[in-house]
DNA sequence: TAGGCCATCTGGTCCT
DNA sequence: AGGACCAGATGGCCTA
């Protein structure tokens, strides 16, 4: 047997081979305490005393703790291998998972940097919903507009798309965070719910899920302290006039759009304190 | 040192 | 039967 030492260490850059240690005492320790929970049982005080068994105490040890199958097969390095390969394909699963997860983080509009702490899962999760309800209401807010330039005989109604660019109100290309980072982020606030934004108040639990979102782990290093990742202004700019935007999408909050409350993310709300 | 986050292992459940 | 998915447990790393 080889020391505790090695079994320890997480994160191994090799996991297989601490698998094999892991999953020959663990298997030992789940037969030995049987399927009485789901919980697991091999505290640290009882792997130890495991390790005084002998190899016959182990197999039957193993053989209690089989499943119906793996009674039949009574191999242990059968049993082994199956383990070995189960962990693989979680390990893979997590892997992927984390990958789509990088991949959701890339296209968010949030800084990207070597400053800047990357995005918990969890923050990540609540950024892109937000993220999502805001260009939904972006949209719709966009579709109002046009059929109320268009809708009505012609008259623009008080509105000055020039200065607007009405295709700014479009967005950023969701595959090009890089464009919400820019001086017409052409978000009203990305890391906020609509509605949290519609209230002006910013005392909408939300946002702390996302100006404050782990804030004691250096997320907002950038200059713009206080107004979010993404700098110091979500308004929109006219395009080449360096003027705020007239539109009614930076003058009147969106309405609807349920808000986010606390409950949702009750961690990160305290967390903003 | 406490708390947050994460990777990994593992057993159970559901689906194909 | 095998694989995917899920949740609980565990332990390490990092930061305030």
């Amino acid at each position: 047997m080889d020391s505790d030492t090695s079994r320890v260490s997480s994160r191994p850059s090799s996991p297989e081979v601490d698998d094999i240690f892991m999953s020959t005492l663990k298997k030992s320790v789940h037969g030995f305490s049987g399927a009485v929970s789901s919980t697991q049982s091999d505290s640290p005080s009882e792997i130890p005393s495991l390790r005084g068994l002998s190899a016959s105490d182990e197999e039957s040890l193993s053989l209690r703790m089989a499943s119906k199958k793996d009674r039949k097969l009574l191999s242990e390095s059968e049993l082994q291998s199956i383990r070995l390969k189960i962990n693989s394909r979680e390990r893979k699963r997590m892997h992927d998972l984390n990958v789509a997860m990088d991949g959701l983080r890339e296209v968010m509009p949030y800084a990207h940097g070597p400053s800047v702490r990357k995005l918990s899962k969890i923050a990540t999760l609540l950024l892109a919903r937000n993220y999502i309800l805001m260009l939904s209401n972006s949209l719709e807010e966009m579709k109002r507009l046009v059929s109320e330039i268009y809708g009505s005989s012609g008259h623009h109604g008080g509105f000055h798309p020039s200065a607007c660019g009405t295709m700014t109100h479009a967005g950023p290309v969701p595959g090009h965070p890089a464009a919400s980072h820019a001086s017409h982020p052409a978000v009203h606030h990305p890391l906020l719910p609509p509605a949290a934004v519609s209230t002006a108040s910013l005392s909408a639990p939300s946002i702390s899920a996302v100006t404050s979102v782990r804030p004691h782990h250096g997320l907002l290093k950038a200059p713009a302290a206080g107004a979010g990742p993404l700098g110091s202004s979500f308004q929109h700019w006219g395009v080449g006039t360096g003027m705020p935007c007239p539109c009614s999408m930076c003058q009147v909050p969106p309405p609807h759009v349920s808000s986010m409350s606390t409950v949702t993310m009750p961690r990160l709300a305290s967390d903003s304190k």
